[in-house]
RNA sequence: GGCGGCGUAGCCAAGUGGUAAGGCAGAGGUCUGCAAAACCUUUAUCCCCCGGUUCAAAUCCGGGCGCCGCCUCCA
């Protein structure tokens, strides 16, 4: 089954036909660089990195820009608000971002392109724009002509009457049409700028991701992608510009990721109810939180909320515990166990089919969700097998290896399962340990003296220490190894 | 007001014409001294409601109700 994505732009499923065969091009809106990254932008990026996994997993030579837009309003008032320079603001937070990025185990794009290092760019198509008529200059400022696009809206599915109807912004006497936006803007005191044919400003909003797309990309490429409120303005008139510039086709495929809720609300500033990555982090694995950002489909909204988190690290734990008896299991003696004649032909096939219906969920608009209850099913049979086999035969112990392989394939894609089983038990171990009121040694000791009473068969006082240990949310394992702890 | 989306078990969540994946939580069982983990069984006669199309609909069409997003900076 070929790939098939859902394309903003005609609201339908489509097959995915790349401009070059096995090339892909994609073009990722990144962040404006004025304060720390919050949830939601984990999201977006974790998504995107998703996508540009799986196209490589699939075969394409995948060429990914994710831009930084380092000059902005935002970043001017920030600055000032906080009496530093503009750029040692957003410098820094481009380190933030980097941060957040690699603890969330992003890997890098081919390319990470700076709106600041790109003015050049960006005065050479508001010049062309206002060579074909398709932009004006007022006072230092350069808008677009909205009027002179036919496409303008298509994206977003509006039309220009209703969206003045609606318009809940001051009209500006100066553009022609309201809905005209900055393409460059003049110069204002204590204001970084570039010099212009226009005179002293700096670029607007939007045509950075015109002009870095395009250095990268050239003037029409495969995927553009971004949060869904991006949609408008921001990829409409990103559409809008690069279109009018080069009379080409801009993007084939706009994929658009859905939001993050907070308890069922909407996250905003106003609301207060934002978390930014890094407080996710002290609460969270990092696996966790990815674990649940690709635990529903990209497009749907999310909730974030303690109960979806609690049943991300449970599942998790779930395919964690699997994968580490398969690790435990080839890593001891083969057996002559026998080979179950049921279990192990249901294993064969379904170790066999892993990847394909990985490949089917995943051609299916990246249904990540679908991908992982695959691994589920998967997991769920080794259990079986393993606890009816305790010592598996060759044949057993090959088809374990390979379900091994092929889990890991996927952790790939979706960069989750990704640790050594046993490291990644003991680090969530760790670090729900840090909350308890009982120190390690403490359980350590009460261990061993529970193993004395046992061994005499002192059942009661075993109970004792067990159920003392259980209210303080410790639960012991016995096993033939011996007894270990975990924390509820 | 305009545009778009959503409504599937206690909860999360797949599923766009063929008779309801997966996970969490719960119940019963196997294992265990008893537990835990794991495994097995079980939990939606039905997919917001009402009509319609069809041999067949959660899936398509019409109407209604409810929720949400965008239209202003935003992943």
């Amino acid at each position: 089954m070929a790939l098939r994505v859902y394309n903003t732009l005609t609201g339908k499923k489509e097959e995915f036909v790349p401009l070059e065969p096995n090339k892909v091009k994609m073009y990722v809106c990144g962040v404006t660089v004025y304060d720390h990254c919050h949830i939601g932008h984990a999201r977006a990026n974790v998504v995107f990195d998703m996508i540009y996994r799986y196209l490589k997993y699939a075969g394409y030579e995948v060429t990914y820009v994710r831009n930084y837009t380092d000059i902005d309003d935002k970043i001017i008032n920030r600055a000032n608000r906080d009496g530093i320079p503009w750029n040692e603001l957003s410098e820094r937070f481009i380190v933030e971002f980097d941060r957040d990025m690699a603890a969330l185990g992003l890997e890098l794009p081919t390319h990470q392109p700076k709106a600041t290092e790109h003015i050049p760019e960006i005065i050479a198509i508001v010049a062309r724009l206002v060579e074909k008529g398709h932009a004006y200059a007022v006072d230092g400022d350069v808008y677009f002509r909205v009027a002179t696009f036919g496409d303008y809206l298509k994206l977003s599915g509006r039309n220009l009457e209703e969206m003045q109807a609606g318009a809940r912004v001051e009209v500006d006497e100066r553009k022609e049409n309201p809905m005209d936006f900055a393409l460059w803007k003049g110069v204002k005191p204590g204001e970084p700028s570039w010099d212009s044919p226009w005179g002293a400003g700096r670029p607007g909003w939007h045509i950075e991701c015109s002009a870095m797309s395009m250095k990268f990309l050239g003037e029409t490429f495969d995927i553009h992608g971004g949060g869904k409120d991006l949609v408008f303005p921001h990829h409409e008139n990103e559409i809008a510009q690069s279109e009018a510039a080069n009379g080409a086709p801009f993007v084939n495929y706009w994929l658009h990721n859905g939001f993050v809720n907070i308890n069922s609300e909407k996250m905003s500033k106003s609301l207060g109810n934002f978390f930014t990555i890094k407080e996710v982090l002290k609460e969270y694995d990092a696996e966790v939180l990815r674990f649940f950002l690709l635990s529903a489909h990209y497009r749907s909204p999310i909730d974030f909320c303690d109960q979806n988190l609690f049943e991300a690290d449970a599942g998790l734990e779930r395919i964690y515990k699997g994968l580490a008896e398969i690790h435990r299991l080839l890593a001891t003696e083969p057996g002559d166990g026998g080979e179950p004649a049921d279990e192990g032909r249901e294993l064969e096939e379904r170790v066999a089919g892993v990847r394909e219906r990985f490949r089917e969920a995943m051609n299916d608009d990246f249904n990540t969700a679908l991908a992982i209850a695959g691994v589920f099913d998967l997991i769920r049979l080794v259990n079986r097998v393993v606890a009816e086999v305790p010592l598996p035969g060759s044949r057993l112990r090959q088809l374990l290896e390979e379900a091994r392989t092929a889990v890991g394939e996927i952790a790939g894609v979706l960069g989750i399962f990704t640790s050594l089983p046993t490291e990644y038990l003991e680090r969530i171990k760790l670090q729900k340990s840090a909350g308890l009121a009982i120190a390690a040694e403490e359980i350590e000791a009460l261990i061993i003296e529970r193993a004395g009473a046992r061994k005499e068969k002192n059942f009661g006082r075993s109970d004792e220490i067990r159920d003392y240990l259980l209210m303080r949310n410790i639960e012991l394992k016995d096993s033939p190894q011996g007894t270990t702890w975990t924390v509820k």
